[in-house]
DNA sequence: TTCATTTATCGTTTTAAACTATTAATTAAT
DNA sequence: ATTAATTAATAGTTTAAAACGATAAATGAA
């Protein structure tokens, strides 16, 4: 249709509409005058009407001009605004990172990262999704998120892991209980316990079942299963002295569990692992990008409650949860 | 700044966003792919984002490529319109007309003429201004009308005149007056009337004051002078009998002056010449251009009152009112 | 008139866009 | 697993468009 026609023809008529000469123009447009004569021309011949009426000594817009010349400043303008505003994005001084993860992972781990990343990228706005395991994999399969953090995943053919943190499992127990004074407690020692979980879709319970499933560990002559939705309820109940539970060290660090003791599990030595989830194939936004280096940076060097550490991007941990000898 | 970028790249971006395919959109574009591919690149290095996730099986939108799609394709489409309306003014499919005259040139002269252009470019908005012949000028001077048509013109610098009628003055009388039954009347002869004239501002006014200082003709002794503002008005005093009235045949044509007898005054002989009045220098829209053609075309042809002769563009008179001999 | 200035035009150079052919990658089918 | 088919990316070339420089024609001012 206007295929020939641009923004190169807007920009060289609006241009000579605000000089009222070619030559003034053709200089601020950084072109010579001829090339500008030659635009505008092809700009008239393509519309088939006059736009300036010109001698030597003054350059008119003609009616019809007049009445395009708002037309083609806002054309202008919008065009220029809006390759702007994704220019503001590359450049990072606009958009949004939006990110599932589990609460304990929001409320442990992030607040540095954000802290840092707010600092250097204010107008970036950060969308923080509490979701459980299964949740986050679908949030990143969705796209309703930039990537996910979280444990326990399913090992997705979309989906790319990056393990940043190794989460050791242990016991959680209140203060009067007679674990208290050990350092490590082994499986076994469990099956007299009440043991309280967390809801079944969350991370931890899934780990638990997939435990139990594979026979490694008899918990199969435990009393009626009693669970809790959430962390801070469980810790609740453990204060109580209901019963104990088992938890990764990351979730047994939060707030909720201040008061109660954490003994790491051996035989066999447990851990699960946090990853970094994002789609394959799919590139990040600049800002998703660096939002989640800075993420992983701060995981290798931030100070960690006892049984959480970091993996390093040059020892990749297996990526599926594994139990180890 | 994106000076760059254009409209091209728009189109190709929304095209293969629609496609999903660069091959497709290449064709449906009557690009190569490989063009398609660079213009692509380009964009998404211009603005520094990553706008498509391609693989060779799928070529998917990111999160900020489907931000900008409804923005591109807005960004296209006003641009195309814009364009559009261009074109269509210039195939005279839309546009307007605006025309500054006297009363008597719209009610006389004029209406064969919108009737034929109307039916021609129905889609053509005319605006008929009624001015007297000073305001006429002024009108086309200030760009409010795209031409004027009008008799005693001031022959200002920047104005084109283009006679097309040669208008006769002579006295208009009512049934009853004495000169009833001359077939002509000489200037001389009206010094004893009773003369009435339009106001100053009217052309006709303005002629005769004209040749009263050129003492061409002594009116000097007359009584004070008896003004009306409008021909109509002027019309009704005449057929009171109050006194007569010295006008051109075409003012003395209308409607009004339909129960009073004209009679063309001689010695000297005088016309005044209806001129088509345009901006030196400037251009006429399509529209306009045609419709003042056919307005020519037209005054050369048209049935006309006695005493009011066409001028052909063969025998331009002098553009000037003159007494002839 | 003459002079300075400005737009239009011509021929050339340079840049950008388009093409052709090929490679590399991915999916579906064997 | 291997092959075949399809697709995007790349390299090299051709073509078209844009920009340039120099000059002519036109206009208004001195």
């Amino acid at each position: 249709m206007n295929t020939n026609l641009s923004i190169r023809h807007l920009r060289a008529f609006a241009e000579v509409a605000y000089c009222g000469s070619f030559t003034q123009a053709a200089s601020r447009l950084h072109l010579t005058q001829s090339s500008l004569t030659a635009t505008i021309k092809q700009l008239e011949q393509s519309v088939g009407l006059i736009l300036f009426d010109r001698t030597t000594r003054r350059v008119l817009l003609t009616l019809q001009g007049e009445q395009f010349r708002p037309v083609a400043e806002k054309l202008i303008s919008d065009f220029d605004t809006a390759i702007g505003d994704l220019q503001a994005i590359a450049g990072q001084q606009q958009g949004q990172v939006a990110i599932a993860a589990s609460p304990s992972t929001i409320s442990r781990l992030l607040p540095p990262v954000i802290d840092d990343y707010r600092q250097q990228y204010p107008d970036i706005a950060i969308s923080l999704r509490d979701d459980s395991a299964g949740q986050i994999e679908q949030r990143v399969l969705d796209n309703d998120v930039d990537f996910g953090i979280g444990a326990n995943h399913s090992g997705h053919p979309e989906l790319n892991y990056q393990p940043v943190l190794s989460d050791r499992y242990g016991v959680v127990v209140p203060a009067a209980h007679p674990f208290m004074g050990e350092s490590s407690i082994q499986w076994q020692q469990l099956i007299q316990e009440e043991l309280l979980f967390l809801s079944a879709d969350t991370g931890i319970r899934a780990q638990l079942n997939q435990f139990r499933q594979a026979g490694q560990l008899l918990l199969s002559d435990q009393k009626a299963i009693l669970e809790v939705s959430n962390p801070a309820g469980l810790a609740a109940l453990i204060r109580q002295g209901i019963g104990i539970s088992v938890l990764p060290a990351l979730a047994a660090s939060t707030e909720s569990f201040k008061e109660l003791r954490f003994i790491p599990l051996i035989e066999p030595l447990m851990r699960r692992e946090v990853c970094l989830v994002s789609r394959k194939g799919r590139s990040l936004s600049p800002a998703a990008s660096t939002l989640l280096s800075l993420a992983r940076e701060h995981f290798i060097s931030m100070p960690l409650p006892p049984y959480l550490e970091s993996i390093t991007p040059e020892h990749p941990a297996n990526s599926s949860t594994t139990p180890t000898a």
